[in-house]
DNA sequence: TTGTATGCGTTATCAT
DNA sequence: ATGATAACGCATACAA
């Protein structure tokens, strides 16, 4: 049976001998209007009959609202391969996104290429707000989204702008990190970033890093500094160049899980051992950190919650309600594992 | 600055003097259309000066293309929060669709409650294709929009459908998995699954197992078979079930790395190692499969090129191309690496 | 309580 | 080569 022509609300309004003002009424359950309730039945019915579905484009254009949520990712789509990081946004993000009836469409704007690209997607009218997870200080469409007062939340943060966000104090997270290993009497500690620096996230961190290591009396140094990019290859390359530098190092502070699987799996090809040779700190505390050999002692970062609560926001900006707690940050407390040993003794 | 009134084509047409058809002609490069040369730069300049962009939703009613695809995932949002599966497909259909200036929306609906919602996303023209992955042999809605002709590429395969599917052979794939095991000598060998029956891969893998041990004149025992949902947690239940249970095994075969990645954990903290003591074949060849410990032999699934390759398929049925080939089946060979060691002795 | 008329911003069909 | 004008399907102010 092939689809005869689109059911339209015309149709419905045909079949339960109303016109189409009364279906959008009755339809759309509009407050106001006072439908006859046995007339408010009929067209029900006739609408279930028909199998009617409001069109979405008819209705976007004369609503103004696209009913669609965008989460834009500012990296290349290789960037995502392997980013456990995401799959937790999605889940907490679709859960709540379902559940009000809107829908998520997902951007991924190539940082070197085409940053801004994203606002055409907004100027098109595609999308009612946007979620951006992971922001860099070279977005300038991130600023002026907020001169227009386009519905915005971040996940992270950006420096000089006023967006809503929700996120965790990524820097005061690290400085913990870095701070359970020199409490276990570590004194050359190395770090990899989990991306480049060009990510807010990324340089907090490594500033925490930094921080901590400062406050302890230590300075930095250049050669433990290692740079990520998302991916475990990357971190196992990192790590790789790490420990072929002439600097020893008892431990490392790796700012994100999925990297630091693959640096972890760099110091076991090497012949080391963790935590016996070198101490691991993680960030992110993915699912699969639990299972790493040995299980990975890392930065608990709620990512379904931050997922939640930024798309909650986001929604009640939507249906114009204003929150004036702008930067929401949740806890990310150190969850230790068995990457690091015990005290070190000397 | 506030945002004005939004731009319009007869903004547009206003500022270039001359109307809105020619403005629609040229930013559309229609091709019958014969606009001078001097006309078409000053209307490209206007539309520039003004920042003017169409409006999607407008756009789409007029011309019945939302330019948007969905992926629909036919799942808990839950069980996406650790699929290292799902960012590979992204990766490969993020690119390949904004290549072809389209979109991607996410849906996933609850395969218990509501397992035809997608439906509805379809009538209401929010979507002009599907790409679903992970087909359920209980989707009846599959069934309806293969009678409606509606443009629909499986990542996976659904039986009695015709519908187009880009996928490899689970079957095939999980016997070669097994025979490896057993060509090391290995008798007993549990499997646990990825998912549940009603995914038709998971069946399939099932099957594939059971049919290495069948052609090896062995037979399946039910007390050797567990099952996964996707995630390292419930690969880390069932191998403890297993473990628990009072059966003996030398090997096991996990159709699913993520769920391997909790089975490996699982056996580690029962005090067993691999391979020595249980080997182990994981099948997906995730990016993160490399660096588990013992690097974990796998049936290589290119996810990514099943990806790209689905949805070129879906952009070309969108545009009328008719494609004969219905079903591409991608090669997905075993990756041996360290989890199943050396022969057996005995 | 229900119907009529109008507009949303485009594209497509005709004229000119 | 360009311009009027009519859909597209819905929501809504206003009439009845």
């Amino acid at each position: 049976m092939m689809n005869a022509r689109r059911v339209t609300s015309q149709d419905v309004a045909d079949a339960a001998g109303v016109s189409r003002t009364t279906v959008s009424l009755v339809l759309n359950k509009v407050q106001g209007a006072k439908i006859r309730e046995e007339t408010r039945q009929r067209v029900i019915a006739a609408a279930r009959e028909l199998g009617y579905v409001p069109d979405a484009a008819a209705r976007a254009l004369v609503s103004r609202r696209a009913q669609i949520i965008g989460l834009v990712l500012t990296r290349r789509p290789d960037q995502v391969t392997s980013d456990g990081f995401l799959t937790q946004l999605l889940d907490g993000l679709l859960g709540v996104i379902k559940q009000s009836g809107l829908r998520l469409l997902i951007e991924i704007v190539d940082p070197e290429h085409q940053k801004e690209a994203y606002l055409e997607l907004i100027r098109a009218k595609h999308i009612d707000g946007v979620i951006l997870s992971g922001p860099r200080y070279d977005d300038d469409a991130l600023r002026t989204l907020e001169e227009e007062a386009f519905p915005v939340v971040l996940l992270g943060q950006l420096p000089d702008t006023n967006h809503y966000s929700v996120d965790i104090n990524n820097r005061v997270a690290s400085r913990i990190a870095v701070e359970h290993l020199l409490g276990l009497g570590h004194k050359e500690i190395a770090c990899i970033t989990n991306a480049d620096l060009s990510y807010t996230a990324a340089t907090e961190r490594l500033i925490g890093y930094q921080e901590a290591l400062e406050a302890a009396g230590l300075s930095l140094n250049d050669e433990l500094v290692g740079y990520g990019d998302f991916s475990p290859e990357s971190g196992y390359a990192a790590m790789m160049e790490l420990l072929g530098r002439d600097v020893r190092f008892t431990a490392a502070f790796i700012a994100s899980d999925e990297v630091a699987l693959g640096a972890q799996a760099a110091i076991r090809e090497c012949g080391l051992r963790v935590p016996d040779d070198i101490a691991l700190v993680g960030f992110d505390d993915l699912p699969l950190s639990r299972y790493m050999d040995p299980p990975l002692t890392t930065i608990s970062v709620p990512a379904v919650q931050l997922a939640r609560q930024a798309s909650t926001l986001l929604i009640k900006l939507l249906k114009g309600e204003k929150f004036y707690e702008r930067h929401v940050v949740l806890k990310s407390p150190l969850h230790v594992r068995e990457s690091c040993g015990a005290k070190l003794s000397n």
